[in-house]
DNA sequence: TGAGATATGCTCATTGTTAGCATAACATTA
DNA sequence: TAATGTTATGCTAACAATGAGCATATCTCA
């Protein structure tokens, strides 16, 4: 059992390994993440996640050290964490040999019930539309999908040298945002962001190529704030599998308080995928999975009739195989 | 920008990063992985995956590494490579303070169209249950299941101290193996492994914990083969991320060869899944999700009617939002 | 009291799933 | 050559789930 290790661990070269944090959370039906802020914000990037190395001599596990990062960082204890993926090509080629390069960093999503009022100094809760406002089909399809992003994919195909490769790009980009028959799927995030990263139209993909930015007016105004290194390709992966993972897995309870009415728990989900849900099916749909059951309160603010309060059953997890909001979508009709 | 990084890169500590690499492949029905042998083999565990450390001197990307070390262990070039998980507690709390610690290791699956039927020295394919023989119910239940797995959950459950501890350990069971009313759910490959590995059932458990390895005819020869550190443990991620992943992604294909039948398809599928599936379904389920086409040619080879051999349909992916072999499985009925 | 707002209940057409029966097209052998 | 076995393939009936919308209940506010 020693052989291998011999073998090879002599020669193992060192590498730093960050750890990066994407906490998600929701007031008043605004999905959130919790970034922090550069205290000069002079700069063109001012933002980024919470984060910060791991140190095996400190922390056993990952987990462990990226729950204390955040407490440190952001005065928040952690309850449901999971890891994401792990990045080793975080400049993307770009190897600035001046720097000692940080190459691999593991990225994490937590959720967290409630925004906290205070925080911190320096790290403030943000719409996640704000970062990615071609993600949120609520009010239906976003403009700047038809305004900036879809003409500037067009010219990026057509710019292909040859043949296959015009064809190439044109199946990723209709993969990706759908835009042929075959519609909008909320959970390719990250196929969307990374595109965008390519074609230079977000403000990243400048700074990663050393291009200078432009001073006003651009489109990258548009196009959503720009993160510190690669922290919104890391919050991407985040929404995209925190989309798909409510669908199979009861997390979505993680983010609600502990008793909500049916139409709360509905505009959470809303608010997570960006897409908009048929109300009735919704309320039949949760109530025949079994993930909730009534309490005896009701919630008299409405401003119609009163909404009865439920709470989410624990014991799910342990009746079916993959319990989880298994929502379908409800078209454009935003009305209803 | 540059703020961040000279606050902390300075005080990052360097560890080191191995990259594993399950390879998959199947061979006349049976699910295969590639194993590297010990050269003596005269010790407990004389099996590992291919794995090398990360070097990002040398190769830009982790992946790229990881086609390298696999090209270089066993001859074969890599096509389909997913990044599966990074483990950071590797010796699961047992440090061991006289060797160089190798804290993270980051697991890899890849899927290998046909076996290859000459290798480099040393690498052989193993079918994969028999490293997880728990996990194989094409032909029924398991006999392990109830012979041993079960009886020795069930007294773990009671050596439990107090009566919420005792709880918890009989829900986590459940959940896993599904011995309750609700049923076996074949992508928990991870939970199984890791509740084996906790209950001391599997070998690794001993070897970590530094117990005397028992001599012979011990309830660890049924218990599947162990591998080299925490290889298994990157297996059995592996082997849940494809179950699942087939039901959604036409990854399935990746093990195919260029024409097929809808049996072998089927065959497959069973294959990695682990359970029988019910055929003119699975038929008619293919063919309505386009993943296929027909070709001219026939199988004549049967044995019975000739089969009508399929080809995949690629353009799928530009099709559907999640072309996948959505199956269901077919019960315990072995017969049809 | 009535208008407006929201929650909640219910229906119906459509689509998908499960399980099984039936038939077609081959090989083998009595 | 006919019977038999084996495999592929086609089809259907019962049942379950889904998508869309109408209808009703219960509040607030003017």
């Amino acid at each position: 059992m020693q052989n291998y290790q011999n073998k090879v661990s002599k020669l193992e070269p060192k590498v730093t390994i960050d750890l990066s944090a994407v906490l998600v959370s929701l007031s008043n039906g605004i999905p959130k993440v919790l970034l922090i802020e550069n205290e000069k914000g002079d700069n063109v990037i001012n933002h980024r996640l919470p984060f910060g190395p791991f140190n095996p001599n400190i922390n056993r596990t990952m987990e462990e050290s990226v729950r204390k990062w955040v407490l440190e960082q952001t005065g928040l204890k952690l309850t449901f964490v999971e890891q994401l993926y792990t990045f080793g090509d975080r400049f993307r080629g770009i190897i600035n040999n001046d720097d000692p390069v940080i190459p691999v960093s593991v990225g994490y999503l937590a959720l967290i019930s409630r925004v906290t009022p205070e925080n911190l100094s320096g790290s403030i809760w943000l719409d996640w539309y704000k970062l990615f406002p071609w993600e949120d089909w609520r009010n239906g399809q976003p403009k700047i999908l038809d305004l900036i992003i879809k003409p500037n994919l067009m010219e990026w195909i057509h710019k292909a040298k040859g043949h296959n490769s015009r064809l190439e790009r044109r199946y990723r980009v209709e993969v990706a945002f759908g835009f042929s028959d075959f519609g909008w799927d909320a959970e390719r995030v990250l196929e969307r962001y990374e595109l965008l990263y390519e074609t230079g139209l977000v403000a990243e993909s400048l700074i990663d190529g050393k291009i200078p930015f432009p001073e006003e007016d651009s489109i990258y105004d548009s196009t959503g704030l720009p993160l510190y290194q690669d922290h919104r390709r890391i919050l991407a992966t985040a929404l995209g599998r925190l989309r798909g993972k409510i669908r199979y897995r009861p997390v979505i309870f993680e983010l609600m308080p502990e008793v909500f009415t049916l139409f709360e728990l509905q505009k959470v989900v809303e608010a997570l995928s960006g897409e908009n849900l048929h109300k009735q099916n919704f309320r039949r749909l949760i109530e025949s999975e079994g993930l909730v059951e009534q309490t005896e309160m009701v919630l008299e603010k409405t401003g119609g009739r009163p909404a009865k309060l439920y709470r989410f059953r624990r014991e799910v997890i342990r009746e079916k195989p993959s319990p989880g909001v298994r929502f379908s979508r409800k078209g454009s009709k935003i009305l209803n």
